[in-house]
DNA sequence: TATAATAATGTGACCGGTAACATATCCTTA
DNA sequence: TAAGGATATGTTACCGGTCACATTATTATA
C-alpha cells in the first residue's frame, strides 16, 4: 500500500495558501477567489492528492458508512435488498459494509462491534422474522428492517405486503374455478408466513369457501417440505386441485412430488410459487408466482435509514411494498 | 444515533490515571499493574466506554476494512465468494465493503473512492473475465482477484481449474458411452470459457473422438442462450446423444428445450451442468452437474489478501481450487 | 477620500486515539 | 544504603482533516 501521502498542508504549501483554503476548496463550497482555486487545483493534480476519508471522519464525526447484517449473502432475495441497498447507498454517498449473521449471538457481536465502535451510523437489518435479539438494538441507533417490521416506532421497516400477496395468489387460483386450494406455509412462526396465510384465508372467505385444516401444511421454506406436504396432500381422499406455496422452492419441491407421483402440471393440478426467483420462468412448467420487488425494497430502506441519519426527526416510516402476480404456465382452468 | 461519547480520557479522569494508561488497558498488552488495570476496566464498564474505530484507523493508519467489487451482488456463485471471503475476513478482524460494479467506469470510480480515501486496505475483485480496466488498479494495492486470473505477479488470485473442470466434464460423458458430445460455452471472451472448452477437448482427445465445430455452441450463460443451443443441435441430422453446458442456466434452458422437442433427458439424451446451483438437485431431472467450491474459493481470497495486506513482502499466489463431479440424474449411459 | 461592509484567506484548536520518549516508583544487588 | 535496572505510569506531539474565529484585502457607500 502506502504512496501518495500527500496532506491538504502538502498542497497548501505547494500552491502557495493555508490548509483551510485547500479544504475549502476540496469541499468546493465557501467564496474562494477564481484564481486562487485554480492554483490549489493545480498543486493538487501536480501532487496526486486525494483527501483522506478517515481523518475526515474523525474531523467531522461522520463515516459515510452504512451496515447491513443478512442471515446470510447468498439467497436470492436477501441479495437482491443488498444489491438495491448498496446502490441507493453509494447514490447518496454513502459505503455498506456487509455482513452475516446467522445467529443472535454473531447478531449481537457485530452489532456492538459495528454501532459502539461508531464505524458505522446506520443498521440495514434484515431478517424474516423479528426476535429477541433484534429489538436489542439501542434505542439511539438508526435502523431499518428489511422482510419483518418490529412495530416499534423508533425503528423503520421494509416489508412485502404478505397478507395482500397471500390474497393475491389464492384469488387467481378461485378465479380458475378451484375450490380446493392446498397451502403451504413457511414456518408460522414467522411474520410473512402469518400475514400469506391470513390473506390466503381472507380471500377463501371473500370466495365463501370453507378454510380446511387438512389443506394446511407448515414447510420450513425448503424444497423437500414442498415435496413432502405433496405426499401428505396426496394421501388425502378428495385431494387439492390446487397449491399454493409459500415461495418458490417449496413450489418447485411440490412439482416434483407431483410429477413423482404420476400427476401433471397443471392439468390434474395447478401450482403457484411466491417470489419469482431467478429461473422460475424455466422450470418445468415454467413457474405462476408471486413477485416481490426486492430490489426496490433495498432501495427504499437505504433511503429511509440515510433519511433517518440525516434528519433524525423524521418519523419512522414502516413502508409495506406491494406484490405483483405473474402468471406463467404451472396454473390453469380447473375443468372438473 | 449518539450517546456514549465517551473518549479515553475521561475513562482516565474517572480511574485516575494517564489516558495512556487507559489505551494500555484497552489494547490489553504492555505492563500494566493488576490493580490499575481493575480500576481502569471498572471506569471504562461504568461509561460504558467503549474506543471509536475512526480514531484508532487515523493514529494506526490501519482501517482493518477491505473492499469486494463484484459485477453484482445476486449471482449465486458472487454471492458465496462474497460471504466465504467475509467469514473469513470477520475472523481475522476485518471488515469487508461490498460494492456492485457493473461497467468499467463504475468500477474505475470505485477503486478511486476506496483506495485513494484510504477507506480500505485491499480489494477482493470478483470478475469472470479480466478487463483492461482491472489491470488499472494502481500497482501498490493489495488486490486479489476471483474467478478471473490477471497473471501479473503482483496481483493474487484464486480460481476454479477450469480445465480440468472441462475434462472431468467430458470425461463423465465418454465413459457414459457417448461419442456424440455437444458443447454449449459461456462467452468465449471468459477465461473459463476457454479452460472449459480446452478441457472438453482434451478429453475428447484422449478418448480418440473428433472434435466436431458444428457441436459447439457460443451461449451467454442465461438460460436462454441454452435453449437455443439445443434448437440448433437438433436441425444437424446425426444429432449429439450427450451436452456438456458451461453452467447450469443453460443446461436448464437446453432442457427445456430438449423437452419441447419431445426428448427425454437423459433417455435420448444426457444433459451435463456446471456451478451446482441451488435447487440443482430440484430440476427435472436432477441435475448431474461440476460443483466449484465458491466459498471456500472466498475464504481463501480474502486470507491472500490480508496476508498480502500484513506481509507485504510474502510473494502472491495464485491459487487454482479443483471441481468436483456431481452425478445426478440428467446423465445416463448410451445405450446405442 | 474616509469608512463601513463584504469577500477572501489565515490561525489555532480540536476530533480521539497511538507512538515515542520522559519520569517516577519499585526492587535488586553490590 | 546508594546505584542500577526493571516496571509502571505520565507527557507531549501527531495522524489529517474541519471548525470557529481572526485577520487582511477588496469593494461599495457616504
Amino acid at each position: 500500500m502506502s504512496r501518495s501521502r500527500m496532506t491538504i498542508r502538502d498542497v497548501a504549501a505547494l500552491a502557495g495558501v493555508s490548509h483551510q483554503t485547500v479544504s475549502r476548496v476540496i469541499n468546493n463550497s465557501e467564496r474562494v477567489k477564481p484564481e486562487t482555486r485554480q492554483r490549489v487545483e493545480t498543486a493538487i493534480r501536480e501532487l496526486k492528492y486525494s483527501p483522506n476519508a478517515v481523518a475526515r471522519s474523525m474531523a467531522r464525526g461522520r463515516t459515510y458508512t452504512l451496515s447491513c447484517i443478512s442471515p446470510n449473502l447468498t439467497d436470492f432475495t436477501y441479495a437482491s435488498f443488498i444489491e438495491g441497498a448498496e446502490l441507493e447507498a453509494r447514490r447518496q454517498g454513502y459505503f455498506l459494509l456487509t455482513t452475516s449473521a446467522p445467529n443472535a449471538e454473531t447478531f449481537a457481536t457485530l452489532v456492538n462491534q459495528l454501532l459502539a465502535s461508531r464505524r458505522t451510523e446506520g443498521l440495514l437489518v434484515i431478517t424474516p422474522k423479528v426476535e429477541p435479539h433484534h429489538v436489542r438494538i439501542p434505542r439511539y441507533v438508526s435502523a431499518v428492517f428489511i422482510g419483518a417490521n418490529p412495530k416499534l416506532d423508533w425503528i423503520a421497516s421494509v416489508t412485502l405486503d404478505d397478507e395482500n400477496a397471500g390474497y393475491m395468489a389464492t384469488e387467481h387460483l378461485i378465479q380458475l374455478n378451484h375450490t380446493h386450494i392446498a397451502h403451504i406455509t413457511g414456518p408460522m412462526a414467522e411474520e410473512s408466513s402469518q400475514g400469506r396465510m391470513r390473506g390466503y384465508q381472507a380471500a377463501l372467505n371473500a370466495a365463501g369457501i370453507p378454510f380446511q385444516r387438512r389443506f394446511i401444511y407448515e414447510g420450513d421454506w425448503s424444497a423437500t417440505s414442498g415435496y413432502m406436504a405433496v405426499q401428505d396432500f396426496l394421501e388425502q381422499e378428495n385431494a387439492p386441485s390446487a397449491i399454493f406455496a409459500q415461495n418458490d422452492r417449496m413450489a418447485v419441491g411440490a412439482i416434483r412430488a407431483l410429477r413423482d407421483a404420476g400427476r401433471h402440471v397443471p392439468k390434474d393440478i395447478s401450482v403457484i410459487g411466491f417470489d419469482d426467483m431467478p429461473l422460475a420462468s424455466y422450470f418445468d412448467p415454467p413457474l405462476t408466482t408471486i413477485l416481490q420487488d426486492t430490489y426496490r425494497m433495498g432501495r427504499e430502506a437505504a433511503c429511509q435509514l440515510i433519511s433517518s441519519i440525516e434528519k433524525p426527526d423524521n418519523p419512522c416510516r414502516q413502508l409495506c411494498v406491494e406484490p405483483k402476480l405473474i402468471v406463467r404456465q404451472s396454473t390453469t382452468l380447473n375443468d372438473q
